[in-house]
DNA sequence: TAGCTAATACGAAAATAGTCGTATGTTTGT
DNA sequence: ACAAACATACGACTATTTTCGTATTAGCTA
């Protein structure tokens, strides 16, 4: 049995991945204009990770039209979960509690009340 | 006033500030042994990986002796503070909760019973 | 004190990431 | 039909991170 390999995108990746994952389909203009609202960088620049992202898989495009079209290849939450094992592991000794703790403790990023509600059922269900 | 410099630690100079989190104080050597069980990397590099972490002042030492000893300049709170503000707006499009909830379904890192008590303390503190 | 072990310093290669210029070809509007 | 705009391919340059070999010096021990 093949192991589903482990991806790790970079950091860069990750920004081209999140506008993916949000709008299903794009080509590479949709998607360097997203990033430019964030970041300052070059058409080419983002044409090349798009590239370097589909040999690598982490992407597939459609490229029977000139305009070529992109899609994530791989799934958000899988992704999520396990880049998020690394962190748990690198950053905070293996201890999930401990992320947990800082991160509802974060100031720039506060939890709305529904989100605290939707935390607490979760908590409640791990309970039993 | 001057911002009180946002260093990155890369992920081996992560691996070294566990370390050093745990231990305090500690030389070259000992951390090079810890580090060498988790991963096959030689001494020189160890060493040379502190040096300049010591150059970028994420660690300080005393060089009074022979034997160098080290230990964090960094605190563990905030540099998992400042690297987990990061990683929710890269990984998880700002929102804490989405990670919180991916945390607390993480098959491989699971909390104990103890554990979700505190994280429903801090919970019932946000509420309020 | 001669020689082995242990420690640091340093340079530089190797690996990875990110950046962009230029070439080339396609489409489109006038 | 031709120029401008647009698209991809590709190579190369830069920067950062990781790795380690070699040199040098200090201390210990037989």
């Amino acid at each position: 049995m093949s192991v589903p390999k482990l991806i790790k995108p970079t950091e860069s990746e990750l920004e081209i991945l999140q506008i993916l994952w949000t709008k299903g389909l794009a080509t590479v203009r949709e998607v360097h204009e997203e990033l430019a609202q964030i970041k300052d960088v070059g058409y080419t620049t983002t044409l090349k990770l798009m590239q370097i992202m589909n040999e690598k898989g982490i992407v597939k495009r459609d490229d029977s039209m000139r305009t070529h079209v992109y899609q994530a290849a791989v799934n958000k939450e899988k992704t999520q979960k396990h880049l998020l094992s690394k962190i748990i592991d690198n950053l905070f000794g293996g201890s999930p509690t401990q992320l947990i703790i800082q991160a509802l403790g974060d100031e720039s990023h506060k939890a709305s009340r529904e989100e605290l509600d939707k935390i607490q059922a979760l908590l409640d269900s791990l309970k039993k």
